[in-house]
Order: C-alpha cells, then sequence, then structure tokens
DNA sequence: GGCAAAATGGACTCGCAAGTCCAAATTGGA
DNA sequence: TCCAATTTGGACTTGCGAGTCCATTTTGCC
C-alpha cells in the first residue's frame, strides 16, 4: 500500500479525480470508461490503479464525494447564514441558480444509482450530505425562532427535513422534466410556510 | 417487423418484463444482465431480441413504463379521491406505506438513471409519470378550495408541485438513509401547510 | 391435415473495458 | 551523488455480456 505521497502524487490523484467528475458529468457515468478518464486526464492506466487501487470502484466513490462536497460549497456561505428572511431568499436563489447552471444533470444522484449497491461506502457519503445540509437549514429555522420570526412551538427538525426533502425531489423533478419550477415551488412554499407559522397555530404534532 | 403478436406471444412478453422488474428490484440495474432475465423467466436469448428487437435498452423502457404505472396503481384509489382531510390523510398513510413496503430500492429512479442519456423515451416516462401525479394532487387540492377548507387565493398548482417534489425527495433521501421520516416529514408538513392556509388569510366566503 | 407465421432453443461471435504486469523514468532524502 | 521509493508508460490478458444466426417446434387458420 502506498501510504506515503508526494506532492506530485497527490496532484496527479487530485487530477484524475476532477476529470472522472467533468468526463461523468457531460457524458454520465454508465458512458464514461476508465480509458475515457485516461484520455482526458493525459494519464496512464497503471496511473489509475496506482492511486485507485480497487479500481473504478474506488475512483467513482472518490468522485462521488468531491461531487457532495461541491454541493455544499456552492450554497455557500448563505447555507450556513439563515439568520434573517433575506437571507433565506438569497439562499434561496443561490440554490435556484446552481441547479439552473447544472442543467439536466445530478452526477451525484446518477453516481449512487450505480454504484450504491456495490459499494457501501457510496450511501454514507450521500447520508452524511443530507445529515450536514439539514443541520444547518434546521440551525436557520432555530435561529428564526430565537428572533421571534418563526413559531417557537413548530419542529424544526421535522420543517427542515421536509424543506430538505422538497429541495431533492425538485432536483429530481427538474432532472426529468428539464423545468425549475418544482424546485422553486418547494423552496417558496417551504420558507413561506416557515414565515405564515409565527401567525398561526404549531404543525400537526407527530 | 412482428406486429401480431399471439395471446402465447403477449404472455411471454410480459413475463420478460416483469421477471425483469423483480430482477432489478433485487440486485439493481447494473448488476442485472440479460442472461440473469433470461435465466429467471425461463426463455432464451432469441425470444429476448424477438420481443424487444433493439435490446436491453428497450427491455428496460419496458419494464420502466411497467414501474411507472406501478407508482400510481400503487397509491389508488386514495389519490384520486383527496375530498376531505381524512382521505388525504388516507392518501399520506398508503404512500407511506408503499415505499415502507419497498424499502431501499426506487427501481424507477434507478433505471432513469442508468438508461436516461441513452434513451430519450426513458425521460418521457418519467415525466408523464410525474405529470399526471402531480395533476391529480392538484385537483385535490382545487377541491379542497371549492369547499373552503383550502385558502382559495393559494395557487394550487404551485402547492402542488411542491408536495410532489417533497415526496420525490423524500423517497430518495429514504433510499439513501434507510429512514421513512422524511418523506413522512415532507407529507405532513405538506398537508398541514394546505390546511393551515384557510386560517391564515383574511376569512373569505366559503 | 397442411401451411405460413410466430415462438423457441441455444451455440456462437465479437468488441469492449476492467484489470495485470513489467520496465523505465523521476523524485526525494541522506 | 546515490539509492530506494514513488511515479509513469503502455502493451497485454481476460472475462463478460450484448447481440447474431439458424435450426426446430409450436401455433393459428383455412
Amino acid at each position: 500500500m502506498s501510504r506515503t505521497l508526494t506532492r506530485k502524487g497527490v496532484a496527479t490523484r487530485q487530477r484524475i479525480i476532477e476529470g472522472a467528475a467533468a468526463e461523468i458529468r457531460e457524458r454520465g457515468v454508465v458512458a464514461t470508461t476508465l480509458d475515457d478518464v485516461r484520455g482526458r486526464t493525459g494519464t496512464s492506466k497503471s496511473q489509475l490503479f496506482h492511486y485507485f487501487p480497487d479500481g473504478k470502484d474506488e475512483l467513482l466513490l472518490a468522485v462521488a464525494r468531491y461531487e457532495a462536497d461541491r454541493v455544499l460549497d456552492d450554497q455557500r456561505p448563505q447555507l450556513s447564514e439563515l439568520t434573517s428572511w433575506p437571507a433565506w431568499a438569497a439562499w434561496r436563489d443561490r440554490v435556484v441558480d446552481r441547479y439552473l447552471r447544472q442543467e439536466l444533470d445530478c452526477p451525484l444522484n446518477d453516481l449512487i444509482s450505480y454504484i450504491g449497491r456495490s459499494t457501501p461506502g457510496a450511501l454514507a457519503v450521500l447520508t452524511e450530505l443530507l445529515h450536514t445540509w439539514q443541520g444547518e437549514i434546521t440551525a436557520g429555522i432555530r435561529h428564526m425562532q430565537r428572533i421571534g420570526e418563526v413559531d417557537p412551538g413548530m419542529d424544526a427538525e421535522q420543517a427542515g427535513a421536509a424543506l430538505l426533502a422538497g429541495i431533492q425531489g425538485g432536483v429530481m423533478v427538474m432532472r426529468a422534466t428539464g423545468r425549475i419550477a418544482h424546485l422553486e415551488a418547494a423552496l417558496d412554499v417551504g420558507i413561506a410556510g416557515l414565515r405564515a407559522s409565527r401567525r398561526r397555530e404549531p404543525s400537526r404534532p407527530t
């Protein structure tokens, strides 16, 4: 096991991951072969297996990690600063923007579909992403409760879960239909529900 | 082109589709080969290509259609009868139940991920499913508006889109985490939002 | 019963893509 | 400078699975 990577080594490894990610975004997981990655990144077969001894699965898992990081990075810092209604609106726009730019592909979802069963770690990557994501949303809701902008009786965890689910579904629908209306609807209805809560009774108990 | 299928022919064709669907549910799209389908359904290679001349893609598309039909069938008749709050609750339970039973797989989503790019028709199948689904939900919301249980000023289309997105996302999260909490949250929060709407706006004629 | 069309069996081809292997070049540290 | 470890090049093997082909059987119809 090569535990020691030189500076050059880590650079090559990273280049492979990013090249593979780009290839997958363009042509899909199914159509992407190791030779494609090799060609695009200007590497050789032995390098691929040198940095990813377990082969394609290991590489795809690394790509999944990379994409998962990007999902959160792309909505920061707004995601971490949900402290006023304008801030919520800014985050909402940021999310819509990100997926608008991404067009029809949802590489992470496709990756999970592709390697989810064979590579247990893949689901863990997605699970962790969702957990972090929801944690930040929930923190935002709690903050709004603290400053009196959201009904303090609301179950923040449940509301955060519902909002996160809406976003995920909105992206999924967008991939199928090419239209972003559902993502916008999920965000707008979700946030409107938070705002309106102050003026009505707590939502139904679980 | 064999346009004429005998009774036996359609039966075999259907057996192939259902066998393939079962195989895919159990082992995933990626791992399912034509030989697996052949083995499970007790057919021969020539039969597969006889009934699906375009090969695997055509078969998978047929399986996608089959699964899409099941999605809606499994939530009927409740989905078509959203005419009172108990009816909404019954539908909600039905959906939760369906996905609880299905456990971790979301064969349709995986199918689309797998053949979406190469087979344009696949996305169309999913799009149509979503369209029908949302149509029924929206019809339910409009009915509740008509009988004065939901704020008539609400945008039923948008609310339906948000609810549908929540369900999709809830299922997606469930596939990753194995837990159904998000699906329930999306349904409960979504429906609660509908109910609360009436009490939020200034009263209108019922 | 006879015939054309449809259904079936299964061996075979063939290309592709993952993974192996060894040799060569480069690097980094003492 | 020298040595060991790391990085790189690329030809080669190998297995698998989609798709082809033709021979045989069964079916539907008159």
